[in-house]
DNA sequence: TTACCTCGAGCTCA
DNA sequence: CTCGAGGTAA
C-alpha cells in the first residue's frame, strides 16, 4: 500500500510537470508560432502523459492536453457533412472478379499489358471507417462515414486515440481531411474481455463493434479506456497536392503522423494482385487485427481521376474479400414469417453458433423454392455462412449426417398465425397469406409500418407494445390507434401513467401529417417513400387518387403500369376504404390541395440529367433544387434531356450527352441557375 | 442480421 | 437493475 502510494505521489508529480510544460510548448506553436521543441519531442512527452494517465486514471487532471474534450457530449451526436463523400468500394469474391477489373482499367486507359501501371495494395481492416479533419494542422473534427455524405461528430471519443496526432506533424496544409479505419486490436480485445472478465464487468462480442461502440460512447473517458488503434489509407478534401499516387499519398500521411498499415505495398498486374491476396491471406490469423479482405487501388492519382465512379464506388479501386467464415449446426425448426404483405417466408431457426464474430440463430431461406433446392430440413446438419455482406445464409446441408428418418419440409397450405389459406399469385413464386388485417402477423406488421418514422412517426410505439395490443384485441387496424385511451394503454404490461401519456401525446402529434405520409404509412404495395411523394404532389388528395384510373395513374412520374394497378387495386378494397374513412373520423388531419400534375415554375417542361461527382451540392440537393423549380430530373441522357450538368469524372452521360447533341453545362452554370432563380 | 450505445421509465428490493 | 425503444454500423 506504502509502495502503491508512492508511486502514484511519484505519476501524480511527473504528470503535473508534463502538462505544464506540454502546454508551454502547445502556446509557443501555436498562438506565438516559434516552436520551442521538434515535433517529436514534443510528441514523447505526450505520450509518456497518455501513458502515466491511463495507468492511472484517478490522476487524470482536467487541463490535461489529453483532456481537451474531457466531458461528455450532450444527448445527440451532431451531424457532419462530407465535403467530399466517403464512398464505398466495390467488392470482388473471385479471381475472375479480380483479372476483370485490371482488365476493364487497361482498356479503359487504353493501356496495352505491358505498360506501366502499377496498383497499390493494402489490407482491408475491419472496423469503423471515419474521417478527421485538419485546419491549419489541428484536429478539428472527426467523422463517422454515416450514409457517405453526411456522418456523427465523434470528435470526443477519436481524440483519446493515442496514435492518432492532436496536430500534424512537419509542415501542415491549411485544410487535410484523413480517412482511416479505427480498429481494436486483437490483443487489446482480448486484454480488455480478461480484465472485464475478473471485474465482472461485460464483455466485448467482437472486435468490430467493440471499436465501433466505443467511438460512440458519449463519455470520452470510457472511450479512452478501450484499446483502440487508428490506420489511415487515404484523404478527403486537401487543400495541397500531396502526391501523384496513393503509394506517396500514404508516405505523406506517415510524415504527418499517422500509422499505416504495414503490409501496404504494390503491384504491377492480376497476378501480382493475387499473389498478395494470397499471401496477406495466409498471415491473416497472425495479424495484430481483423482484416476481411485486401484492397486494389490504381497507383497514379491522374489515372484515378480519368477512371472516375460508377454510382457510389470509384472504377479505379476494389476490395477482395475473403471467403465468408462457415460453421456447422443444427437446424432446430423452420418457421414461417408471414410479413405486411403477407407473404409467407421459410426461416430456419438454428442451434446457435458463433460465426465471423456474431451468434448466428436465425437465418431466411428466402422463399419455399430456394429451401426445396437446398432440400433443408429439420434437424439438418447445416453449414451456414456469413458473407461480409452481414446477412446469415445457410449454404448447404451436410447430406452424410442426415437422419434416416428425416421428412422434407412441405410448405403450409394456410397461414400458420391466422389459418387462412395461402394462395400464390400466377406472376410471383411467393406464397401468400389471405387474411388481411385478419391475419394477426400482416396486422402487427402493418401497424410497425404506420407509426414509423418515416410514415406517420409516432414515437415511443414500439414492437411489444403493438404486440400487446394486437393480441388483445385492442388493435384491429392502423385508425383504432387514434382511438386508444389512457386507461387502456397504463394497463399494459411494463406501460404505466408516465408511458401512456407519452404515447398518447406522440399519437396526438401525428394526427397533423401530410398526404406523402399517409399514402405511405398505409403501405400500398410498391408505394415507398419516393411514389407516395410523386402521387401525393400529382393529385393532391385521397380522393382525387382513388378515383383514378389507370391511365391516370400512369401519367405520375415514376409510375409505371405495375404501381399503378398496385394503387387502383388497394383503393378497390372496401377495407382500405373503411380504414381511411376511420382515419378521418376519428381526427388524423393531412393537408390536401390542387393537383399538380402540371408543374409550373422558371424550369418547368426541362428535363435535366445530373452526372459526374458535384463539388458544391450533393445529387440529392441539386435534383431537389432543380425539381423545386420545375424541372423534370431524369436518369439518363436521351434525345428529350434538355441540359446535361456534367459534374467532375463525368464518364458515359457524358459521352452519350455528345453523341446526341444535348447541351452540356458544368457544375458552376448549374448553380448560376440556382441563384439566378432565387435558390 | 447482430452488436453496441443511450435514454427514459418501470420494477424490485432494501 | 432491467427492459423497451430508437439509432448506427458492418
Amino acid at each position: 500500500m506504502a509502495v502503491e502510494q508512492s508511486a502514484l505521489d511519484g505519476g501524480k508529480a511527473r504528470i503535473g510537470e508534463l502538462i505544464s510544460q506540454l502546454s508551454m510548448f502547445s502556446l509557443a506553436y501555436h498562438q506565438d508560432d516559434a516552436p520551442l521543441v521538434s515535433d517529436a519531442e514534443y510528441d514523447q512527452l505526450y505520450l509518456e502523459l497518455v501513458r502515466l494517465e491511463t495507468q492511472n486514471p484517478v490522476l487524470i487532471r482536467a487541463d490535461s492536453p489529453t483532456q481537451r474534450v474531457g466531458e461528455p457530449v450532450s444527448a445527440d451526436f451532431t451531424q457532419v457533412r462530407h465535403r467530399i463523400p466517403m464512398l464505398s468500394l466495390n467488392n470482388a469474391f473471385s479471381r475472375e472478379d479480380v483479372v476483370d477489373f485490371d482488365r476493364k482499367i487497361r482498356e479503359q486507359l487504353k493501356l496495352s499489358a505491358k505498360d506501366g501501371l502499377q496498383y497499390s495494395v493494402e489490407p482491408k481492416l475491419d472496423g469503423l471507417a471515419i474521417s478527421l479533419r485538419y485546419e491549419r494542422g489541428v484536429l478539428v473534427q472527426a467523422a463517422t462515414r454515416g450514409d457517405g455524405e453526411t456522418g456523427e461528430d465523434v470528435s470526443h471519443t477519436i481524440r483519446t486515440i493515442a496514435v492518432i496526432p492532436l496536430r500534424l506533424h512537419g509542415d501542415a496544409p491549411e485544410v487535410l481531411e484523413v480517412r482511416g479505419e479505427v480498429v481494436m486490436p486483437r490483443a487489446g480485445f482480448a486484454a480488455y474481455n480478461t480484465a472485464m472478465q475478473k471485474s465482472g464487468g461485460k464483455l466485448l462480442v467482437n472486435p468490430r463493434n467493440a471499436a465501433a461502440g466505443s467511438v460512440r460512447q458519449l463519455d470520452p473517458k470510457l472511450a479512452a479506456q478501450r484499446p483502440l488503434a487508428f490506420y489511415a489509407y487515404g484523404l478527403g478534401e486537401c487543400s495541397v497536392e500531396l502526391a501523384d499516387s496513393h503509394t506517396e499519398c500514404l508516405q505523406a500521411l506517415k510524415n504527418f503522423g499517422f500509422p499505416v498499415a504495414a503490409l501496404a505495398t504494390v503491384a504491377t498486374d492480376a497476378a501480382g494482385l493475387l499473389a498478395y491476396f494470397e499471401q496477406v491471406g495466409e498471415q491473416r490469423g497472425s495479424l495484430a487485427f481483423d482484416i476481411d479482405g485486401v484492397v486494389y487501388k490504381l497507383n497514379k492519382l491522374a489515372w484515378q481521376r480519368a477512371l472516375g465512379f460508377v454510382s457510389r464506388a470509384p472504377r479505379w479501386a476494389i476490395a477482395h474479400k475473403y471467403p465468408a467464415q462457415e460453421a456447422i449446426t443444427q437446424v432446430l425448426a423452420i418457421d414461417v414469417q408471414i410479413g405486411r404483405t403477407g407473404a409467407a417466408t421459410p426461416v430456419a431457426r438454428l442451434s446457435p453458433v458463433f460465426v465471423g464474430g456474431v451468434t448466428v440463430s436465425n437465418a431466411t431461406l428466402h422463399n419455399f423454392e430456394e429451401l426445396a433446392r437446398k432440400d433443408v430440413r429439420i434437424g439438418d446438419w447445416v453449414v451456414v455462412r456469413r458473407a461480409g455482406d452481414v446477412i446469415p445464409e445457410v449454404a448447404r446441408v451436410e447430406l452424410e449426417r442426415r437422419g434416416e428418418n428425416s421428412v422434407e419440409f412441405t410448405p403450409p397450405m394456410i397461414c400458420p398465425v391466422c389459418q387462412s389459406a395461402l394462395a400464390k399469385n400466377a406472376d410471383e413464386a411467393v406464397l401468400r397469406c389471405t387474411g388481411g388485417f385478419g391475419c394477426s402477423a400482416q396486422l402487427k406488421a402493418a401497424l410497425r409500418h404506420f407509426v414509423s418514422r418515416r410514415a406517420l412517426d409516432i414515437e415511443g410505439f414500439g414492437d411489444e407494445l403493438i404486440e400487446q395490443l394486437v393480441d388483445l384485441d385492442l388493435l384491429t387496424d392502423p385508425s383504432q390507434i387514434y382511438a386508444l385511451d389512457e386507461k387502456t394503454l397504463a394497463s399494459l404490461d411494463r406501460m404505466a401513467l408516465k408511458s401512456a401519456k407519452n404515447v398518447l401525446q406522440a399519437i396526438e402529434k401525428s394526427r397533423q401529417t401530410t398526404l406523402e405520409r399517409l399514402l405511405y404509412g398505409l403501405g400500398i404495395r410498391d408505394v415507398g417513400e419516393a411514389t407516395a411523394k410523386a402521387l401525393a404532389r400529382y393529385f393532391g388528395s385521397i380522393s382525387a387518387i382513388e378515383n383514378a384510373d389507370l391511365a391516370q395513374l400512369i401519367l405520375v412520374p415514376d409510375v409505371g403500369p405495375v404501381v399503378a394497378s398496385r394503387v387502383l387495386a388497394f383503393f378497390k378494397q372496401p377495407r382500405n376504404l373503411a380504414v381511411l374513412e376511420k382515419l378521418r373520423a376519428l381526427g388524423l388531419q393531412f393537408p390536401e390541395g390542387a393537383p399538380q400534375a402540371s408543374s409550373a415554375g422558371p424550369l418547368a417542361g426541362q428535363i435535366i440529367v445530373l452526372t459526374g461527382t458535384l463539388a458544391q451540392l450533393t445529387r440529392d440537393a441539386a435534383q431537389a433544387k432543380l425539381e423545386a423549380l420545375g424541372a423534370k430530373v431524369s436518369g439518363s441522357v436521351s434525345k428529350k434531356t434538355t441540359l446535361v450538368i456534367a459534374g467532375d469524372a463525368a464518364g458515359s452521360k457524358l459521352d452519350k450527352a455528345r453523341e446526341l447533341g444535348v447541351a452540356v453545362a458544368d457544375e458552376a452554370h448549374l448553380l448560376a441557375i440556382l441563384a439566378s432563380n432565387g435558390v
